[in-house]
DNA sequence: ACATTAAATTCGA
DNA sequence: TCGAATTTAATGT
């Protein structure tokens, strides 16, 4: 059973629950610390918990038939996801790859659905989680066919800083150009072409395995 | 695709 | 355990 400050750091969506919810929560919840570069869950896998990134970063990602990688999205500190294979209790559809070491929190099914069956604190926060992820995907099929690639990848870089999908995530990101490149979905020489871009507008900076963001309304709203 | 540079790892004291 | 040397990984063109 993990302590009530712990749980409040790992999972804010607790915040709002009342006493009887937090105490099943306590009990269903547990952490794991992944390695770098080791495999979560494969696509087509039961993986049965909702997971929650505490720290680190987690890849979806599917290969293609003739094997080329096309990565989904990106999941770093506080974001949660998988509630939809949850709720269907499905295999999950993607692979689940730690880009670097991560500690997740992971709810066993049957305190989610309890929740999902009880809480109205705890629906509330997933239709949140929904609408904004939802609203995320409405945005990138609109950029994708209508943004040329800097601008791309600046809205690319910004939504990854959600602060409803990622309430705790700093200005830094640690992530190599050639990842970001997958995640964007373009090629590599392309994405470094689109992020000197960037830093010659002083949006971000470009470091050795990373970038740190300077100015992310500006990153927003690139390419209007 | 290649050249350059930064970071990570190994190895010897 | 420190730092130099080597190897590996990431960046820039």
């Amino acid at each position: 059973m993990i302590s009530a400050e712990r749980l409040q750091q790992i999972a804010p969506w607790s915040r709002p629950l009342g006493e009887a919810e937090l105490e099943r929560v306590r009990a269903g919840l547990s952490e794991r610390l992944v390695p770098a570069g080791a495999t979560i869950c494969r696509q087509g896998e039961q993986f049965e918990p909702w997971a929650g990134v505490i720290s680190g970063l987690v890849k979806l990602r599917t290969l293609s038939r003739d094997g080329k990688e096309v990565t989904l999205s990106g999941v770093h500190g506080g974001g949660w996801f998988g509630e939809g294979s949850v709720i269907k209790h499905e295999p999950r559809r993607y692979d689940l790859i730690a880009l670097r070491e991560t500690r997740l929190a992971l709810l066993d099914r049957p305190t989610f659905l309890w929740l999902f069956e009880h809480s109205a604190a705890f629906n509330r926060f997933l239709i949140g989680q929904l609408n904004e992820r939802l609203g995320q995907f409405m945005a990138l099929l609109e950029n994708d066919r209508k943004l040329e690639p800097t601008a791309r990848v600046a809205r690319d870089i910004a939504s990854m800083f959600n602060p409803v999908l990622y309430p705790e995530v700093g200005r830094h990101l640690k992530l190599t150009q050639e990842e970001l490149g997958l995640l964007v979905g373009l090629s590599r020489p392309t994405t470094n072409q689109a992020l000197k871009a960037l830093e010659g507008r002083g949006l971000l900076r470009v470091e050795h395995g990373g970038i740190t963001v300077l100015d992310l309304g500006g990153l927003r709203r690139c390419g209007e």
